[in-house]
Formats: C-alpha cells, sequence, structure tokens
DNA sequence: ATAATAACCTGAGGGC
DNA sequence: TGCCCTCAGGTTATTA
C-alpha cells in the first residue's frame, strides 16, 4: 500500500499516541504474514515505548528489551481504536496500550512484516542493505549521476530499487518522471548530470509536498484517525489513463512494465 | 554481478 | 447472482 509519504504520515500519527505509553501486552491473532510474527511479539508485556521511527517503509518501535519493526506490505494498516474494540477479519495484531488505547494492525493481503531485533534494526538481513533516505543529503545528483553510470535499468527501476534510494514507490517514481520530463522506461545511464540533478530535486519536493499533505489515498490507506492524504489531488499521471496531460492535453499513456503500470505523457517526458 | 520475472495473498470491480 | 478476468502504494527468491 505504502511509500515513503504514508508511512511518513502513519509514523506521525501513531508516533503521539505511543511514545511515554506502556504496551500492557499484544495479541496476535493471525501470525503468518510474509515472514512468521516471531515469539517475542506475541509475549510483549509491560513494555515503555521509548520512540516511534521510520527507516525507509519501516516503522520502528523502540522498546527497552528491543525493537518491533513494522512493514505494511501492499494492503496493511495501522489504526488507533479503543479499548474492548472487536477485532474483524483481517486484524492480525493488537497492541493493548494502557491509555486504554488499542493499536491495530489489519492486513488482507498479508504482504506485511512484524520483525524483531534485540540490537540496532540496521543490522537486521531486510534492513541492512537499505539504500539511502531521500530526503537527505546522501541523495544527491552527484550520488545518483555517479552510481548509475554503468547501469542498464530503467530510470524507474532504479528509483524504485531500495538498494539505490529507499521509499520511492509506484506513485511516486511516476509522478517525479513526469515533472523531470523524463520517460519511465529510459535507461538511467542515459541521464546526464544536469538532468540527475534536476531530477533528485523533483523527488525531494514532491515526497516533502506528500507528506505535507499527509500521502496519497487511492483505496486503502487512510491515517490513523480514518482521515485520507490529499496528495491524491496532486496526481499528474499515475492512474490518469487516456485523461489529458495537465501540462499540454496529451492524453495519458499506461504500459505494463516490470509488472508495474507506467504512466507517462508522451509529449512531455522523453 | 546485474536485471527481469515469478511468487507471495486477498478483495474489489468490470464484462458477460 | 455468479464466474472469470484484471488490478492493486511491496519485497524477495529464482532465473537468465
Amino acid at each position: 500500500m505504502p511509500e515513503l509519504p504514508e508511512i511518513e504520515t502513519i509514523c506521525r500519527g501513531i508516533r503521539l499516541y505511543l511514545v511515554g505509553q506502556t504496551i500492557i501486552y499484544s495479541v496476535v491473532y493471525n501470525k503468518y504474514l510474509k515472514v512468521p510474527v516471531s515469539n517475542e511479539i506475541s509475549s510483549i508485556q509491560d513494555q515503555k515505548i521509548l520512540s516511534v521511527q521510520r527507516r525507509a517503509r519501516y516503522i520502528i518501535i523502540e522498546l527497552p528489551l528491543g525493537y518491533m519493526i513494522i512493514h505494511l506490505g501492499m494492503s496493511g494498516s495501522l489504526r488507533i481504536f479503543p479499548l474492548n474494540t472487536i477485532p474483524q477479519k483481517n486484524d492480525h495484531i493488537d497492541l493493548i496500550i494502557n491509555n486504554r488505547k488499542i493499536l491495530r494492525y489489519t492486513d488482507p493481503r498479508r504482504f506485511g512484516m512484524w520483525l524483531w531485533s534485540n540490537n540496532s534494526p540496521s543490522t537486521l538481513d531486510q534492513l541492512k542493505h537499505l539504500g539511502p533516505e531521500p530526503l537527505t543529503d546522501k541523495f544527491s545528483g552527484d550520488y545518483l549521476f555517479t552510481q548509475s553510470r554503468n547501469k542498464r535499468i530503467a530510470v524507474k527501476s532504479w528509483l524504485m530499487d531500495n538498494k539505490f534510494v529507499v521509499g520511492i514507490g509506484n506513485i511516486y517514481s511516476n509522478e517525479s518522471l513526469f515533472l523531470a520530463g523524463i520517460l519511465p522506461i529510459r535507461k538511467i545511464s542515459t541521464l546526464n548530470i544536469q538532468e540527475s540533478q534536476f531530477l533528485v530535486k523533483i523527488i525531494k519536493k514532491i515526497l516533502r509536498e506528500a507528506i505535507m499533505l499527509g500521502g496519497t489515498t487511492l483505496r486503502d490507506f487512510w491515517h490513523i484517525d480514518g482521515k485520507p492524504g490529499y496528495f491524491i489531488n496532486k496526481l499528474n499521471v499515475y492512474s490518469r489513463t487516456g485523461k489529458p496531460c495537465k501540462k499540454c492535453g496529451t492524453l495519458i499513456k499506461c504500459i505494463k512494465y516490470k509488472q508495474r503500470s507506467t504512466f507517462f505523457c508522451c509529449k512531455c517526458q522523453s
């Protein structure tokens, strides 16, 4: 479901309810997510929540004894409910909080993960090969340019590969490439330094704006209070197949590339 | 080593 | 109403 702006939105939302509170206990209704939920998570008791952070698309809840590391996959969501709210179908995990709230994890497709680490989360297999955060100085035009010189892959595939840069998925790669005027399937090695600088600048701008607007709600992403993300109103190409380009009026095209819908304007992008 | 593809799942929506 | 098809904000093991 979510890319960086959506995860950041969820993270900021739950942080207000959780930090400084105590997890009294947890309930795992279904442990069979992408990776089976570990026993450390199902046996949590009376653990104070020290912090709620984000790394890539992982939400990290710091406890005195270790870290819970949550990935929402395609369809996962986290919501806050009052104590004693009855779980529904596809509700898999509850954290019972001492402020008479429940943090509830729902995930119909079960592509998500709840991992546990006794040490720094960055030592986990899933996190140790992650590239830089896109909103840090480490992700720069120079970085994109130098890292991509000998690559044969498409720009879009590069942007969506977490070992080069994290948190950019199908929405924000399509949107960034439209505003940068670059065709998604162009080989990344054909970008010159100016194009690389401009693309990175656009990506940072879009991600910041999307975070400000609370992400993009297409179907199953909502804020923890049930509100949608308003970046959907800013979409130029994503899910706009056959509609006129907002810049030039040409009809937006959609192709399948690497099993992902890929949207572009053939006049504004080259 | 690098890049493309298949697989992991459920649910919603469209066409007939 | 039902059935079959396609589609979905991601990750990862397998294949070429």
